[in-house]
DNA sequence: CGTGCCGGGTG
DNA sequence: CACCCGGCACG
């Protein structure tokens, strides 16, 4: 109804174009001037207008819907109308646009007997839609081409029967909003019935359908599953979190911006590694869920892609943010986590060992001695306890961190690794001062010494 | 040179 | 591992 009324309205005044169904001759163009209600069909619930147009050379024509619609639909591709609506009706020589005109629309003049002709047409053809859809596509591609917008306005009101133009445009309008709800894409009813007939993809992506094409090309591949489903949010969701480790960039990102190739190589892996969570943002509008790994670019998405505008973050009045939520996905913290911290927490919590060490082969009789106080006063006690400082100095900001691994793993292991080297070169240990079981015990009661110092090894016993 | 011990070798 | 030793550094 409303649309009905709308199309109607709109069709006023569009100028419509006589095929010149002779040869070549140039078509006739008029302009509709009023439009009549015809009944005669209202017992079969099919109603038709009539709409008396005003041709370019003064005379007043009348024609039936479909015709007009055909006339609109030709205009820009009078050739391959010619062909394939008339036939071989080529052959006529052309002439005067009146005669070409009258030649091939004539009978329109006459609603009864034009009808005829037309439908057998259509009969013949298979589907009236048929040779529409060939129109529709070659003008939503060659027209659009040339004059964008322009084209999508005016010619598509009026092509076919209104009821075809219903029916169609429930159709494509399902389709459409069966792919994407986003209020861009179904908001253009021009591009809805240009679309018409399957042509409707040609018709989304050319002129204003910055947003549909846009919206296509970024919800397609973060739903590789199923492009053309509603369910984006869903599927990317599940996706994400998986394939974002190995992947470098959700492949959506790649098709995003150009920096975001950038982006997504260098934040989020690093960041990822940094903490086990990794932080996204995702698209809330209806039926997207797109999610990108930075805020700029999901707002960037939304600004462009929802909010239809065209033009970098500095026209942003803020309004993606209520568009776009974060999220956190927890990608690999049990995995990650128990690695990074493997090869830590050992060397960081075991500073000890060498304190401990002793422990057990002391346990002859010297315990008691160096139980606590020796390991220090020992000759290699410098290095040990500058070891151990190390590990306290650096252990406590490793521990209190305890998801920032990554970077600081290398950067803790370095430091590890440096003591060791450290005691190494630092001494041979400035050979023990203190008494050894050698000493204590001589060689002639070797079998008294502690094993260390039977092995030539430093002594266990008289640890200083 | 005597000692303390590391680095290595052997069973 | 347990044991042994060559050999070096230190005092």
């Amino acid at each position: 109804m409303h649309t009905r009324r709308l199309v109607k309205r709109s069709v006023i005044g569009s100028r419509v174009y006589a095929p010149g169904l002779t040869g070549d001759a140039a078509p006739l163009t008029g302009v509709i001037q009023a439009v009549k209600h015809d009944n005669r069909d209202a017992s079969t619930g099919h109603r038709r207008n009539v709409y008396t147009v005003l041709m370019q050379d003064g005379s007043l024509k009348e024609y039936t819907e479909e015709e007009i619609a055909q006339m609109t639909a030709k205009a820009p591709l009078k050739s391959s109308l010619k062909s394939s609506c008339n036939g071989g009706q080529r052959d006529g020589p052309m002439q005067g646009q009146n005669g070409g005109m009258q030649r091939g629309e004539v009978p329109s003049l006459s609603p009864e007997s034009t009808e005829e002709p037309r439908v057998l047409e259509h009969k013949r053809t298979g589907r009236a839609l048929e040779p529409e859809k060939d129109h529709t596509r070659s003008v939503s591609l060659l027209e659009q081409k040339r004059k964008v917008v322009s084209s999508s306005i005016d010619v598509p009101q009026a092509r076919k029967s209104e009821e075809e133009v219903d029916m169609d445009k429930v159709t494509a309008a399902m389709v459409l909003t069966s792919l994407s709800t986003s209020p861009l894409v179904r908001s253009p009813p021009v591009k809805v019935s240009e679309g018409l007939n399957g042509s409707w993809k040609d018709g989304g992506f050319t002129p204003s359908s910055y947003s549909s094409s846009g919206y296509w090309s970024w919800s397609a591949p973060s739903d590789q599953s199923n492009p053309s489903t509603p369910s984006p949010p869903l599927s990317a969701d599940s996706f994400k979190p998986f394939r974002m480790p190995s992947l470098s960039g959700p492949p959506d990102d790649n098709i995003d911006e150009h920096d975001g190739n950038s982006l997504l190589f260098d934040e989020p892996i690093p960041r990822k590694r940094k903490n086990s969570m990794k932080v996204m943002f995702k698209c809330l509008w209806k039926n997207c869920g797109k999610v990108l790994s930075t805020a700029a670019g999901i707002q960037r998405h939304i600004r462009t892609v929802h909010l239809g505008r065209n033009c970098d973050s500095e026209c942003s009045d803020g309004e993606e943010d209520f568009y776009y939520t974060e999220i956190k996905l927890n990608t690999d913290s049990v995995a990650d986590g128990l690695s990074s911290l493997s090869p830590v927490s050992p060397s960081v919590l075991s500073p000890p060992p060498g304190l401990d060490q002793k422990q057990p082969d002391g346990t002859n009789g010297a315990k008691s001695e160096n139980s606590t106080t020796t390991p220090l006063s020992r000759s290699a006690p410098s290095a040990l306890y500058l070891v151990h400082t190390d590990h306290a100095y650096q252990a406590s900001p490793t521990h209190s961190q305890t998801q920032g691994f990554g970077e600081q793993r290398s950067q803790t292991i370095a430091v590890l690794s440096s003591p060791p080297r450290a005691a190494g070169s630092f001494s041979r240990k400035s050979r023990g001062e203190g008494k050894k079981c050698r000493k204590v015990y001589g060689m002639e009661n070797r079998d008294m010494w502690c094993t260390a110092c039977r092995w030539k090894k430093a002594c266990q016993r008289f640890v200083d």
